[in-house]
DNA sequence: TTGAAAGCGCTAACAA
DNA sequence: TTGTTAGCGCTTTCAA
């Protein structure tokens, strides 16, 4: 049982294939007449016009794909570590693809410098998708953009807001999103509140920093850098940044980690060390991955809407040339609260014997 | 800049464009020096050849789809609930598809009666995969292969042992791995284990029930069926059946549960009902989903090789016609012990003042 | 061992 | 408003 081709339905609505094609592109210069028999014909025969033939004749190819770090990506996958950050960009980019008859292709292209150019070629001139969506880090790689420019493919950077030219830009609020959590520290009356960076090498990472400075400039806190430790998102870096930041002369009552994962290891940290959250120290995260809510106590953190961002970047890719470029709805971060954070003790002892 | 076309790369190496086509295509009837010419034109040029093209001309498509239940992937996708069932196929799959120069596509088909065959077909059509990977329970839905036979698109179930004519066959260890759990739970000295089921439109949760019989029937333990509960995979189903088990005359000292979801779910109820877990009830999970490593008590539950079936399946979907069909390696699954079981208490005694 | 020519199923000018 | 005719970049017979 073949599949009916373009000829089969014209054929069968006694008309030429391109009237059959016209109403495939919905051109609107085709009787209803016309419209009527073909859209019936293709019905009885269950015709579907092939993406390859589609693609390889005509200017789209109905492909949108995502490049995103293949070792990043695979680690994810593998450790089942509970970061839905790409489940939720795949879920808005699927949702929004199948809408327009689209297609979402992930791609997992490695991150090195000798192979990051090659493999985005390769994917690039095998599928030339329609658009592509970059994600941290990918999304501030020169290499990538510049091949990305080189091939005239429109692609949508899911970031931090660098400015780089050409490529549509969908900026996630870190430093918004950073400088809210904070806040909620400080109104809840904390004034030592230490902050784990991110990996450095991410956009996002200098972002929530600013938002933490942000937050304390406004609330008229002193900024005291030997609370602001180094991190790279990771479980350990939190635990390890948190048992300095305990070691220290006057340790924080609150901390502000860049990412949930980070929070969960230094509530880890705290554990450990005696420490109770948040009856001891605050922590708030980042990101509000599936972990955050699985912990003791479940964590305080911010969400970005990136199923929403991600729906509105393939929107992007996708809407016809001619279409008017519609402004960027507001994505604003969500603080998210739940029992990681209380106010501070009234005067805050540092002792096991809590309980 | 346009990408170069295998007309290109016959002209720089000086040949005709068959002679390309052969050596991408591991023809080996050519002629060594003519090989090395061509290949390093390809390296000069960054030839890679069009996808569509190729999947237009020749039978194959170079795709490899995964058909899932659109609604059961949204809401996982959403509810961030860490089952990464999916994640781990499509793990497997993407870098067995990645290593063979094909593409993997996860195509969400609705699943109610009027949809699923419609969308199936169009995505048959359109794309015409090389292979399709089917996961529960579409890989037990008969409109879904008799589609797929009709289309004769080489397809692998990745499932419960239930037979089906055509198609390949990837079975999940789920009797064994539940017999194992149980076995697990026996050994510690158990005797009044409770079994929650799970959906009863899945395969699976048949076959973990037909375990969990075969444990107790090894260890001479008469089958209670009071102990057994139906529940259908999520958390609230794991309360629900947890609070009966507890509000019986004679409540088990030990629960194994389909799900790591409802594993969960016990656990919360047993909390909640001033039981602690594994000192008064040891609960067990099934799937060592991401949830499973955040819960306290940290959840013992059983693991199946999911990538590696992934790949296999893959590998099977994309294997030429003519190679010998390997046998299938032997899948089985794994215990995972954590914390969540341990001996039942000398006397089981039903108190809230453990601690 | 190689090449020439046909055609896969569509879109895109250009006519009518 | 519709149809005709070329290709798009490959694979596939069939010859050479």
């Amino acid at each position: 049982m073949k599949s009916a081709t373009i000829y089969d339905v014209a054929r069968e609505a006694g008309v030429s294939i391109k009237t059959v094609s016209r109403i495939l592109n919905h051109d609107m210069t085709v009787k209803a007449a016309n419209r009527e028999r073909v859209l019936a014909a293709v019905d009885r025969l269950n015709y579907r016009p092939s993406l390859s033939a589609r693609s390889l004749a005509g200017s789209r190819s109905f492909v949108v794909a995502a490049f995103v770090d293949a070792q990043l990506t695979i680690d994810h996958w593998r450790s089942g570590r509970a970061t839905d950050y790409l489940a939720r960009v795949q879920l808005g980019a699927t949702l929004e693809c199948r809408k327009a008859g689209y297609h979402f292709l992930l791609e997992l292209i490695d991150h090195d410098r000798a192979s990051l150019k090659r493999e985005a070629r390769d994917v690039l001139s095998a599928l030339s998708p329609d658009g592509v969506l970059l994600t941290p880090p990918s999304c501030d790689d020169p290499d990538m953009l510049e091949l990305l420019i080189a091939s005239r493919t429109p692609f949508v950077r899911l970031g931090s807001e660098s400015e780089v030219e050409g490529g549509i830009q969908l900026t996630l609020d870190d430093r918004g999103g950073a400088a809210t959590a904070v806040r909620h520290l400080v109104e809840l009356g904390h004034t030592r509140i230490a902050c784990i960076l991110g990996d450095p090498r991410y956009g996002s990472s200098e972002a929530r920093l600013a938002g933490y400075h942000e937050a304390l400039a406004e609330a008229g806190l002193a900024a005291d850098e030997s609370l602001v430790l180094s991190g790279d998102f990771t479980f350990q870096s939190g635990v390890t940044a948190t048992e300095r930041l305990l070691a220290g002369a006057r340790p924080p009552t609150a901390i502000f980690a860049s990412s949930d994962e980070m929070a969960l290891g230094s509530l880890s940290a705290l554990s450990q060390a005696g420490l109770r959250a948040p009856e001891d120290v605050s922590v708030v995260g980042f990101d509000d991955s599936a972990g955050a809510r699985f912990s003791r106590p479940q964590l305080t953190t911010v969400r970005q809407p990136l199923i929403e961002m991600a729906s509105e970047a393939v929107r992007r890719l996708i809407q016809k040339p001619g279409a008017d470029p519609v402004a960027a709805p507001a994505f604003t971060s969500e603080l998210i609260v739940r029992d990681s954070t209380a106010p501070p003790k009234p005067r805050a002892r540092r002792a096991a014997g809590a309980g």
